[in-house]
DNA sequence: ATATCATATCGTCAAGCGACGATATGATAT
DNA sequence: ATATCATATCGTCGCTTGACGATATGATAT
């Protein structure tokens, strides 16, 4: 049923860490543990945020080894979810939040720009 | 702060009640009396509704003597809520709920063609 | 002032949600 | 096989949410 996917979607887009999460995202690809440094959040509501997305079709999984590489889902799983991650990633570019967050992701990828993996 | 007003809307848009009101607001001005026939809820539940997508900047109220009459927001209170609202606006025609509503709502509005008020 | 109608607010209750720690899974390395 | 690392899942707990009935407010009419 329609209102049922669109109801996840907007659910799942509705978290102030989902966001946040979806803005690291825009771009890049990510790992649980990353956004669990970035979120300051447990490993477990990481992942639980994540898979939720997952399910609402607004982000992509890719296995690589142990690590699990997180991206903004490209493929249209669910009617409601890329319009709906276009207008989030035109937005809150101006929030502390995710600018901090951003932040602290650029600055943690230059870190470990010598980093071997 | 930016990501209070983007969650208020989206967690506003995001509940099933909320988005059949805001579609059968579309183009149209409703009563709470009117949208709790139309939705069989109660209307406490309704009115609560209603104040919350008014709070998020989604829906106007007009006071006409003891009618309240609820339409979608046209001014900007919430820089999130018109892009919301223009998107929700071209979702969901489809749904069987929603179109339910709104066939309900034509035949209610036939009915009182010759009602006066 | 009183009654009535439309709406708003309040109190309550069950269900859902977000956070966590603990534990399970799956992959890599020794 | 064992240890380790990254992630997933489970159980729990406190808070929020959506529904309701009951009551309060505000407007109109008598």
């Amino acid at each position: 049923m329609a209102l049922n996917d669109y109801e996840i979607v907007l659910k799942a887009a509705a978290d102030p860490a989902r966001v946040r999460i979806l803005k690291l995202l825009g771009g890049r690809e990510l790992c649980v543990y990353q956004l669990m440094e970035l979120l300051a959040l447990s490993q477990s509501t990481i992942s639980g945020h994540l898979s939720l997305l997952k399910k609402a079709g607004l982000v992509n999984d890719r296995r690589d080894g142990r690590w699990v590489h997180y991206s903004l889902c490209d493929k249209k799983r669910n009617q409601y979810a890329l319009p709906m991650l276009a207008l989030i990633l035109g937005w809150l570019d101006d929030d502390p939040k995710v600018r901090a967050d951003q932040r602290r992701l650029a600055s943690r990828t230059k870190k470990n720009d010598s980093r071997r993996d």
